[in-house]
DNA sequence: CTGAAAGCGCTAACAT
DNA sequence: ATGTTAGCGCTTTCAG
């Protein structure tokens, strides 16, 4: 039935050859007669061979697999990081494992051990929003499995990383709200370990002392990364004596929760409070949100492009690559008419 | 250095046992020293021994994957879906090769021949916006590959279905619609092959029938399913002599395509033209869209239990399971004060 | 309770 | 140009 249960020994019984002269037709060698050859695929084709992938995998060590794990895949970013992994890696023959983490690390710990038991050649991690300890990685890394970090990285780690620069994307998005007039800009940060928001945190105080401008430590807070966060932030902000005119929110999710509570609470942006975010996705252009492009197809392709070249084993110095990024400012940071100053 | 290298076999020798001593106890097996056993295993974790799952998987014929094949996966509604799926066969021991057809069923081809020689032992299937050959699938079910398709399904096709009542609830859509006020509702309509645009279209009609209004054929147009298809639907319903005062859109991002168009033009959304899309979206819950909840991780457990359940040969008899969905009434369809009538 | 041996489907020397 | 043979790493009879 299954046509899988053909092998080369069936055709090479039926045709009264070898299997390795049917192996050999099956994988065009040179040292075969051509007529042969031709006798076997047409054989082949007839009783619907299919090869078995995973005996000639056993022989080869090899999987022609690799793993990805991310925090998520329900929003675009990550979807469109793999779509670029994907391009890259099948073209060479090999399937991609997709894990989400749930920003869980201990469900990240997980994904990444059963796709080693999957025997995965290699993988691509964006860490989960409170992976601090590093040990798995120190591991994967001193076992040689080739690694490489995209978007939350782990700096301390002597590994591949692909990134935007978010410390200067973030220092140019504050110092549009600065050059806009806005006085009093907010910062709601994301979780504490992540490498993008250290990097998204330094940028906006790297641009408020470019600009002499004071930093309030009141006008920061770590909320987190997901959309629905944005309420503690905005509660917290708009019960200080000295509201914000602008909020800097880690990313988009945040940045459109922002929007929407403050919305809830009448107040209008930018009128009232202008509102940035960072990663630009689809909700957010919808809602006319000034943000940060990353090229997530290009991060992808960049990371697994990386990936394979470790797997051959081409380059083994690990590297940081930075892709450059675009601040695209829409209607939630414009002012109506020089608004102040 | 790499862990893998490490075989039963070293484990034997370094023990001086047989390595089916040592697979006995590595598969915990009963018919085994328990000392034996315990030192067998010390030494495995020693010597930080990774069962080669290939081999043990050539041998019992196994791939332990399955794979599955939406259009895409960049909007939440696949994603979801597939999250739904690994959670059940994660628990069963299989893994998931993702791939998208890119809502093209050449590529949709391409991916199904790549799962195939890939030996997964089932397949999901979500079909592409033009997939109307169906000799693929027929070649899949003849050769008793378990596959079961969700959303987008071939009803032609004697195979496992997991859908919603498209029909019914685009009814309701419409039903809640004409009920609002909107006498002249129009749809725009998905491309003609796919299952849900005809059900849907078909749930309009039955609604517009039932209420004993008129069927307009110049107030259907089919469009397609992409946000950038909502402008020529837009452009010709709004060159009408006759306006729709609503539209019903084959889904969410068509319908977001249709509220960002009228905003475009002036129109103002419901008050002028009312919109509904299906599908209920983030995107259209953030723009106050009225639209059609499906239970996307259900879709996704469902199908997956569907095709574990082929694939252990449980029931081979192929089955339609229909979810339950939700209407959500939002800002989109409420008129403003019994605006006609 | 343990070992020897066969074999899953395939490739790659090594012969012929 | 083709066949023979030896495995890849593992499980599983079949003997002891």
């Amino acid at each position: 039935m299954t046509s899988s249960k053909v092998t080369i020994k069936d055709i090479a019984r039926e045709l009264g050859v070898s299997i390795a002269t049917v192996s050999r037709a099956l994988n065009n060698s040179h040292e075969i007669h051509p007529e042969t050859k031709q006798n076997i695929l047409d054989k082949a084709n007839e009783m619907r061979y299919k090869p078995n992938i995973q005996a000639r995998n056993l022989l080869k060590r090899r999987s022609n697999m690799i793993g990805v794990v991310v925090p998520e895949f329900v929003t675009f970013f990550f979807p469109e990081i793999i779509i670029g992994i994907q391009e890259v890696v099948n073209k060479e023959g090999f399937q991609v494992l997709i894990c989400q983490s749930n920003e869980s690390s201990t469900l990240e710990r997980k994904n990444i051990e059963m796709l080693e038991e999957s025997m995965v050649e290699g993988l691509i991690v964006s860490v989960a929003k409170d992976t601090n300890n590093l040990d798995l990685f120190r591991r994967l890394i001193q076992e040689r499995m080739p690694l490489v970090f995209v978007n939350r990285v782990l700096p301390e780690l002597n590994a591949n990383h692909v990134v935007i620069d978010d410390r200067k994307w973030a220092f140019k998005v504050v110092e549009h709200l600065i050059k806009c007039g806005y006085r009093n800009i907010a910062h709601l940060a994301g979780n504490e370990h992540l490498s993008v928001t250290k990097q998204r945190l330094q940028g906006y105080l790297d641009a408020l002392t470019a600009y002499n401008l004071p930093v309030k430590e009141h006008l920061i807070m770590h909320v987190g990364v997901q959309q629905d966060r944005a309420k503690v932030g905005v509660d917290y902000l708009l019960s200080l004596r000295e509201k914000p005119d602008a909020i800097f929110a880690v990313n988009d999710p945040v940045a459109v929760g922002c929007i929407l509570e403050l919305k809830k609470r009448s107040y209008k942006v930018p009128e009232d409070i202008a509102v940035a975010g960072f990663s630009e996705s689809p909700i957010g252009r919808v809602m006319e949100l000034t943000s940060v492009y990353q090229p997530t197809f290009e991060i992808g392709k960049i990371a697994a492009e990386k990936l394979l070249r470790q797997i051959k084993n081409y380059d083994l110095t690990p590297e940081t690559v930075t892709l450059d990024a675009k601040l695209n400012i829409r209607a939630s940071t414009i002012p109506p008419h020089k608004k102040r100053q």
